[in-house]
DNA sequence: AATTAACCGAGACGGTACGTCCTGTCTTGGT
DNA sequence: ACCAAGACAGGACGTACCGTCTCGGTTAATT
């Protein structure tokens, strides 16, 4: 759809906030109500464009009989993702229009949040972690490695990002 | 200063991207002119009006020789006031300005995260662990709550907190 | 016809400016392509429905022995036809869409304009009055009432349009 | 004022329909805002445009001791006046205006139709005609002139205007 | 005490974008 | 085959704010 297509476009070039419905109507070839028509609002757009990509970010963790290797290279891959020039973009602009918008959060929520940290979760509960003690581990490797790439940019070292993994898994999975 | 009253209430009333100069003027009976002469824009502004609260968040980690204890119980503070009406308002707040402009990331960068992270990084250097781990350790917990509290907002629990904590813990310091 | 009636009922609502072929559509239970399919265009479809009306407001002048009398008689009954709610909206709406649209002029200057005139001067040259004056004095006679009920609306009083009427008549039937 | 002599000129070029607030500004080189600051409506504006020049038509009756004299070349000038095709394109927009907003329409009726009609009736009085003769025949011939030239357009020959002011004056000043 | 300058509220200004309404044309699906 | 329903590109609406720009009417400092 043009519509779509405009508005990643757009996004990549000017950010989140500096994506108009207008500009985006223009670029597609468009008027402004076709876009009303199918999208509540602006962050509803943003939402559909980016989780469309959302599945470049998910990926599944190995299952190997490593438990330590396999959640390392899964870290080290996303940490690698989030912080392409297109990742990261759309990682911030996927965090601000989930902050600023009620509807949005929701869908984000389910489509990232949840899939990222299940994945994690799952995989130290394949290899017979408690349930609290696996949601606590995936809280810490998932938040650690993304807030940390939310605050640095693509400065981000994917090092850091097997650091935090270790770090986390040698209590663990002593 | 009228000017910093009227926007810490419009932010809390309306957030971030509701704020506008000209209410901001208006609720503080001041001229447009008056809020431009000390503030070159918007996010500047909204980035001196939460720096000057940032010591509600911040708190120094206890130094008492029982390392688990001192941290979890920092960490349910952090949560704690992280999930109050304001305290979630504001870190919302501070994400997205610090998402949108640069500058303002760069000071609410030094403002919170680094000290955040370092109280955390500097009370596991106290007990000798290695620099290294250390890092990715604070990273881990801070990360892992303020991360899970961004995406759960108020419904987030304070006992999630003391697990995190907890589980990265128990590898680092056994 | 549906459409017809819905018409009418939205002009005497709406006014001529007010009446969109949307709501025509909407109200008559009908596409809007059925709209265009027999009327080009938003005036002339108004014109045809006012043009279904022109009996109401065309009366023929009576023909006794009394000119004064039959033209006095006329003059108020097109004042009181004028001045009712129906008959003013029809007025203005006929003039407003003659003004804006050239197409729509000629068909209403054909079917009220050029009957209202001739009843007149036709009554006129009944009596034996050479044309030129009968045509003069039927532009006084009706120009001088139809374009004061314009101006005043429905506040005109029938005895003015007797007084135009007797003094016009004054000089020309001594 | 920029956005009058705009406004002046994209009526000439479209008429009242035509004319479009955005247009006005553009060529104004103005904002929006700034026209609606200070007029309401489209409406307003146009009122304000035109009736600038309201005295372009409106010319005081002469008074010598010819009273037809004086009304007969008055009724001309009138004419001539409102079939140019600047005096014509007003007169039209004049007219769709004030039928179309009613404070527009009380402005119009103050500033034009009232002087207008004036002029005319206190030449008459000035002879010594009774009041409500007068008033009859001024509606006569201001009414018979102008609603024969709404209908006609530019068509309207200054003949016709004088034949029908003689016509009325015929039973009057015998 | 009178003069003068800095300050600052108020708000007009040219602009950009908003979200809505309607235009006239085109397409689809059910009767 | 017809036609309601409604999507479509487009244009204009009237509103909200942007950041810049005068205005005057205080204050306060200088003479």
């Amino acid at each position: 759809m043009a519509i779509v297509t405009a508005t990643k476009e757009l996004l990549l070039e000017r950010g989140f906030d500096g994506l108009s419905i207008e500009a985006v109507a223009a670029r597609a070839g468009v008027g402004k109500q076709t876009i009303y028509r199918w999208w509540p609002s602006r962050p509803a757009l943003v939402a559909d464009v980016l989780l469309e990509d959302a599945d470049k970010i998910l990926r599944p963790v190995e299952h190997t009989d490593d438990l330590v290797g396999d959640l390392t290279r899964w870290s080290v891959r996303l940490a690698t993702t989030l912080t392409t020039a297109r990742g990261n973009a759309m990682l911030r602009i996927l965090t601000v229009a989930g902050l600023e918008h009620e509807d949005t959060k929701a869908r984000m929520y389910a489509a990232f949040s949840v899939p990222l940290h299940d994945s994690v979760r799952s995989r130290l509960a394949a290899d017979g972690l408690d349930e609290a003690t696996a949601r606590a581990a995936a809280d810490a490797i998932v938040g650690g490695i993304v807030y940390a790439i939310l605050n640095e940019g693509r400065a981000f070292r994917r090092t850091r990002a097997e650091a935090i993994t270790r770090t986390v898994l040698s209590g663990v999975a002593g």
